[in-house]
DNA sequence: TAGAACGTTTAGTTCGAACTAAACAAAGTA
DNA sequence: TACTTTGTTTAGTTCGAACTAAACGTTCTA
């Protein structure tokens, strides 16, 4: 390849490897989405091997994980074993799996048990010595649920919107 | 304190410090927050080393990265050398204060990291065997980066309306 | 000036996420 | 059936972020 087309490509794999793990994912998953990025056609896993310069384990742990956000996308050719992969390139369609996902898993979590710590407040038969305290709890405990809650509709109206986007505004051709 | 309080308290805790180690931040920065957010009174540097059980120099190094962030704020009282802190109770400020901070950071070098590889692109005479490929990285790298663009305007607007609700709209009293 | 009361900085340690190497499973081929 | 080619799983390792312990600087007080 030539040597400007060659900087450009690991100048922006580097790139794409700060934002992931600056966004808490691994370095290699975001090297990996730039290699397929920047790639015109499929890439096998060996290949993918090859250009980034990781091991085969770590190649296919972190395609999973790719393909399972969205991010990337398995493509199956017929009389051939291997595995190919090209890249999703419709960013807010990405961000919309990512978040999704977070939704699912941690941050539900994290919501749940802001409400869980409210309910335990709630129901407590305070000694009197406590009763300030036990309002003030209350209060900031239900400020804070109130603003998951903003923020779990925020989220899920970005998906919805994303949702009605391309699959109505898809048909007529966006 | 009572146990149903007790509970409450550190089942709070133990879920905001999720939030944090899920985002990126230390855990014992999320577990500090927690303990002033749910105190009447702003805390002391001791005594959240005392309810939050690290180190001194853990809490002063993360308290410090709070207080940049806009989470907690700093209290001095008169005639005593301690200083005190209690919580930004602004969700929204908060959340508007790391996008900010991470908006200077991280995020503005991946930005200009992918400005760059498009400008060598750009720049570069592209062997003639290699015009597709230089047009495919071309196209690639523009997306990304008109993408980028969008998020980075999307921040600035988030930030924009803060600052208005809480500048313009805060004189009337929200 | 000595000592106490603070917050900060630093050297060293811990701990877990992410990697490598290699065994493994599955599925095709000779 | 044995061998090859593929992707996955696992045991072990590495490495850096975040912690502890302790020294330090500063400021107030006696």
């Amino acid at each position: 390849m030539g040597q400007d087309l060659t900087t450009a490509r690991e100048n922006f794999i580097q790139g794409i490897s700060r934002i992931t793990t600056f966004w808490g994912f691994p370095k290699a998953m975001g090297a990996i989405f730039g290699a397929i990025y920047l790639s015109p056609a499929p890439l096998s896993l060996d290949e993918i091997v090859q250009q980034v310069g990781v091991t085969k384990g770590a190649v296919s742990t972190n395609i999973r994980n790719l393909e399972r956000l969205g991010v990337v996308h398995k493509i199956i050719k017929m009389g051939d074993r291997k595995d190919y992969y090209n890249a999703e390139t419709d960013f807010w369609k990405i961000i919309k799996g990512i978040l999704r996902e977070r939704e699912k898993n941690e941050f539900d979590r994290a919501i749940k048990s802001v409400g869980e710590s409210l309910d335990i407040v709630r129901s407590s038969d305070p000694d009197p010595a406590e009763k300030d305290l036990t309002l003030f709890y209350e209060e900031r405990l239900k400020s804070l649920k109130q603003f998951f809650d903003s923020l779990d509709k925020l989220v899920a109206t970005i998906i919805a919107i994303d949702d009605l986007r391309s699959g109505v505004l898809g048909k007529f051709g966006k």
